[in-house]
DNA sequence: CAGCATCCGCTTTGATACTG
DNA sequence: CAGTATCAAAGCGGATGCTG
């Protein structure tokens, strides 16, 4: 485990815990996909030695972050995921996420990606009609397809194709997270290559929600389509 | 500077700048005091190995997140301070400490501590009077005093003495640091040795503030006196 | 004294190979 | 699938020395 700091303060104890390399990237892992197994993981985290991954594996479950539990047959494997206090972690998460997001514009093409990495960006968006029906918009981002759920003023995302989505975006990854940041608008993304099939307002249902916000605010901006 | 993970997430983009071991503490003591020495630094950071601190500050200021510049006479030294970008962590740091504050039950007596650094619990109080006129409360819980001022509503913390406070409150850190959080209250904080003296109704105005809430909450909980 | 830079021993990480 | 084992490289902690 990381060296304590030695510091009476939550800030430094904090970081104590999840302080160390790779940690709050096994945590983001285990939030986008809930329960993982350690190839799951492992494909999720490019870049991560294997030793570590146990090793953090290990450190999490003693700090009472994951829980490891045997998943009965047909899946008849170890299946890691967050406990209550683990999933407490979502807040940190959602602001370092938030903090980072003008990082991406800069980042290298030597990158790599995972398709359900999209669910972060999508979790700062909120419904701005949530009197609407509910729609669903597939992203075909890498190799498997992720699908946002947009329905009663909220948006949720999951890992895996959906049965007749009302819209179907495809393109480069980055391309697709700067539209859903709302960083550009559909026709740029459509100009720079980006494919998107169905129902327009779809997409236009989505808004960036507030900083720290949890009830309405007075940020009416809209996109464009 | 920290190795990349080289992922195109903006969880992993923020930790390529700010996952660094001793990063945020950094941050943590710009925030709390505002523009600081080297030296004022250093005595914040008690265990940093001084090079690593001359690192970081390159590579904090690199980064965008800081700014040195030389003060004038009298003062007649560099000092550094937040850039905007970096006093955008806030939040970030906000969530980090509140995810930590329950550890801080279970921390070693050898853990360091400086007065200061109880800022950042107070940082999480509001003012549940805001009608009534304001309150000064110094708290002394190490060399040097840390006052606290709670006016319309909100809750500021600065270094220093208070000229005739409302209310002095001595003591041993943790027993401070318990009672601000509201995890004690004063009667068993002052049969754990805390001394408190003066208007009682000025601590009774400090309420915790609910996750994530900019505005009102239903959090009406008071703590008894 | 403020603000570093250098050196050295130890720990952590990264890359790869191997195993039940 | 779910890890261990091994080893080189990088990072860190502590002490000390240098410069305006």
């Amino acid at each position: 485990m990381m060296r304590s700091y030695g510091q009476y303060c939550a800030l430094a104890k904090a970081l104590d815990v999840i302080g160390d390399r790779w940690t709050l990237l096994i945590v983001r892992e285990l939030l986008i996909r809930g329960a993982c197994r350690y190839t799951d993981l492992r494909n999720g985290l490019p870049g991560i030695a294997t030793n570590l991954l146990a090793e953090r594996l290990r450190e999490l479950e003693e700090a009472g972050i994951i829980a490891r539990e045997e998943a009965p047959p047909p899946v008849a494997s170890t299946l890691f995921r967050l406990t209550p206090r683990g999933a407490a972690l979502e807040g940190v998460m959602e602001q370092i996420a938030r903090w980072g997001a003008p990082l991406l514009a800069a980042a290298p093409k030597s990158d790599a990606y995972c398709a359900h990495w999209i669910a972060m960006p999508a979790r700062h968006l909120r419904d701005h009609a949530p009197d609407q029906p509910p729609v669903r918009i597939e992203l075909r981002a890498g190799d498997e397809p992720v699908t946002v759920e947009i329905a009663n003023g909220s948006v949720r995302t999951r890992c895996g194709a959906s049965e007749n989505p009302d819209a179907v975006m495809t393109g480069m990854p980055r391309l697709m997270s700067a539209v859903l940041r709302g960083e550009i608008d559909l026709a740029k993304a459509r100009a720079g290559g980006l494919r998107f099939e169905g129902d327009v307002q779809a997409l236009c249902r989505l808004q960036p929600r507030a900083v720290g916000a949890s009830t309405d605010t007075n940020d009416q901006r809209r996109r464009s389509p």
